[in-house]
DNA sequence: ACCTGAACACCGTTCAAGT
DNA sequence: ACCTGAACACCGTTCAAGT
C-alpha cells in the first residue's frame, strides 16, 4: 500500500516533470493526480528537492536498465547504436514529452544540489553505455570512445529538444537520419 | 525615458530568461533590477506572455543581425560556419546561460502561443543562415542544405545544453570538436 | 503507517486608482 | 504617460489531528 502510493507518486511526478520541468512540477496537481492531498505528499517525500532527486534517480536507473536490456537482446553492438535514438524517441511519442534530464539541464541554475547530481548520473550512464557499445562495435578507437559518446548523447538530446519545440516527431527522425548521413551515428 | 525603461526591461528579462526560463522569469525580481515596482512592468508589457514574446522576438532579431554581420565581415563561407558555434558559446561565457530559445523549447507545453511563434522564428533564422552558408561554402548539395542545417543547429544546441548542465564551457568546445571530427561541421 | 484541513509566509499577476 | 497599493490566486511547507 505504502509502496504503491510512493510508486504512483514517482511515476506521476516523472510524467509531469518531463512535460513541465522541475520548476513546473507542483504538489497540488501532482497530489490530485495521485488521489491524495498535497500535504500527504510530504509524508512520502519531505521536500520538493527530495521528490525531484528521487524522480531523477529512478529515471536514470530505468534508462540504464533499458540500455542493458538492449545489449542483452541484440548481439550486434552496431544494431544497438542504431537503436539508441529510440530511447529518446519514446518520450516524444508519449505526449511530446522530453528527456527529464535534458529539461533539468536547462533548469540547472534553480536545481537543488541533490537533483543536479542525478542529472549528472543520467548523462554518465548514457555516455558509458555509448562508449562501451562504440568500442564493442569496433567503430571507435577506445581512446576516443568517450568523446564520441558524449557527442552522440548531446546531438540526440538536441534533436529531441528541437522536435519537441515543433511537436513534430518526424523532425526527430529526420535529424537522426542527418546525423547518420554525416557519420556521427552508424548508418 | 519610456523607451529607455522598456529597453532596460527587455535586456534584464532576456538575461533572466536565459538563466531561469520563461517559467522562472519573475516580475518582482525583474522590477527590482529595473528600479520600478512589479506592477509597473505591466504598463510596458501587459502580460507575461507579451513580455516573453517581445524578449524572444528581440532575441532572434539580434541573433539574425549577428549572423548577417558575420557574413558581411568574413568573405569565406566556410570560415563563417566554423565560427557559428561561437554564437552559442557566448551564452555559456555569460554566466553559464543558455540560448533563450533552447530553454523555451523545453518549456514548450507551458508557452503562450505568441512566445512559441518567436521560438520557431529563432530556429528558422538559424537554419536559413546555415543553409545559405553551407551552399555558399560549396559543402552541401542545395537540395540537402536545409536538412544539414537543421542537424547542425540541433547538435550545437544539444552541446550547449550538456555543457550548461556541467557548468563546463570546455565541454562545449570538446563537443563542437567532435562534431567537426565526425564531419557534421566543417573542420 | 498513512492521510488531511487549516494555516503560514511567500510570490507572480491583475486592476483600479493615483500622479 | 507612467507608476503604485492592494487584492487575488497559487506555491511549498508545517503541524496538530484524524483513521
Amino acid at each position: 500500500m505504502s509502496m504503491d502510493t510512493k510508486e504512483t507518486i514517482l511515476s506521476a511526478a516523472r510524467a509531469a516533470a518531463q512535460a513541465h520541468g522541475y520548476g513546473g512540477l507542483n504538489f497540488r496537481d501532482l497530489a490530485a493526480q495521485v488521489g491524495i492531498k498535497a500535504a500527504s505528499l510530504h509524508y512520502h517525500f519531505p521536500t520538493k528537492a527530495d521528490l525531484g532527486a528521487a524522480v531523477a534517480k529512478r529515471y536514470w536507473q530505468d534508462t540504464a536498465a533499458a540500455l542493458e536490456a538492449m545489449r542483452g537482446e541484440m548481439p550486434d553492438a552496431g544494431d544497438c547504436l542504431r537503436r539508441y535514438p529510440s530511447i529518446f524517441r519514446r518520450s516524444l511519442e508519449n505526449g511530446n514529452r522530453m528527456c527529464l534530464c535534458s529539461f533539468m539541464a536547462a533548469e540547472f541554475d534553480d536545481l537543488p544540489e541533490a537533483v543536479r547530481d542525478e542529472v549528472e548520473n543520467f548523462a554518465n550512464i548514457n555516455v558509458s553505455w555509448l562508449s562501451e557499445t562504440l568500442v564493442a562495435a569496433g567503430l571507435t578507437d577506445p581512446a576516443e570512445a568517450e568523446k564520441r559518446a558524449r557527442a552522440i548523447f548531446a546531438a540526440v538530446s538536441g534533436a529531441q529538444l528541437l522536435a519537441r519545440s515543433r511537436a513534430d516527431i518526424t523532425l526527430f527522425d529526420e535529424l537522426v537520419g542527418s546525423y547518420r548521413q554525416a557519420g556521427l551515428l552508424p548508418g
